[in-house]
DNA sequence: CCTACCGATCGGTAGG
DNA sequence: CCTACCGATCGGTAGG
């Protein structure tokens, strides 16, 4: 006899991971405290592990989670019939929609995975360095297809992209308020016209 | 009567910065504890305080020695008579060699500094803002001289290249060692040549 | 530079 | 979901 979860269950769990991800984006994972974290939403610490197996557990999800769904859409966009440049191109604006639309799990997957359990972290490391291999094959192809300059050097194109997406998180925090798409369209602009032939 | 710093007051006081840098750099400020730190050196963790004042003195020096040092090669910048994407070049280079040569230094002051003394973190927040109001002025230079895109949005231009030097840390850790000079020289032709009209 | 130790805070459990 | 509490670890001090 399985005992069924409720919509509850699943809400409350929810509930204490979005939290999770606004409290360690602010203060960071090892600085944030269990306490802290049930006093935002309102219960007493122990009370949490009703929900939650532990601390480490909230990482975990965070971290995995958003691994998953970067995976998933670069697998759709290597499906896709798109150049080589246009699939960059949309892979740049799918992360840039992510930091600006679930910019708590984004950034705290981005900058506290180090914190994982050492089981888990190989793993993890494994599917970034994946990630940016596939993303390698794609640029690769594109300077065979004389659609990239061909003097760049991809690897190091590739940090260059993926760090400037996680710029985008200083303007959250700015005073200076830029459009969300605005911003994007001058990501675009700059970097895709930086690569191109 | 003042006391005179013998040249091995000095040292130690180094040694414990550097060891401090690394430590924070590997696990993060929070993660790291005296005794860690202690350990590294190989002295009792008490033994620390005959040497600095507490932990989060560490963190301070660490963080206003590195703003100090690139608030005097921006100025040194803004005062050379270079044309404007020529001192955006310059910028660029020097932050690199920094993230190169310095990179433990460079990378716990851009990623712990909310750890500060809340004393210091206004403080802290003013010299970065004033950094990028800095470079604001040399890009709109730039584009008023007709040397720069004018259709780049000048503060997430700035976003994007002090992110993009942040990528190479993780250059640091890869596996796939692409030389300095290579990356610097990539890393300058792309976003170089993506500002330029 | 060490031994010994402090008060505070941590993640988590027991038991209801 | 709470009260009560645990063992561990933290930054830092006293005193030598």
């Amino acid at each position: 006899m399985a005992r069924i979860k409720t919509d509850k269950d699943v809400t409350k769990k929810e509930v204490i991971l979005n939290t999770a991800a606004g409290l360690f984006r602010q203060r960071g994972y090892k600085a944030s405290s269990m306490r802290d974290l049930a006093e935002k939403i309102g219960i007493e610490a122990a009370s949490l592990y009703n929900h939650i197996r532990s601390k480490s557990e909230l990482l975990y999800d965070i971290c995995f989670s958003m691994a998953a769904l970067y995976n998933e859409h670069l697998e759709s966009v290597e499906n896709s019939k798109s150049s080589s440049l246009k699939k960059i191109e949309e892979i740049l604006r799918f992360q840039i929609k992510q930091m600006i639309d679930n910019s708590d799990f984004v950034i705290v997957a981005d900058r506290e995975w180090v914190h994982l359990d050492e089981a888990y972290i190989t793993s993890y490391q494994n599917m970034k360095h994946n990630y940016r291999k596939r993303m390698n094959h794609i640029i690769t192809k594109g300077i065979q297809d004389g659609e990239i300059k061909s003097e760049i050097n991809v690897p190091s194109t590739i940090w260059l992209i993926l760090h400037a997406v996680n710029g985008i998180e200083s303007w959250h925090r700015s005073k200076t308020k830029i459009p969300p798409n605005e911003l994007e369209e001058n990501m675009i602009l700059i970097l895709i016209s930086g690569m191109k032939k």
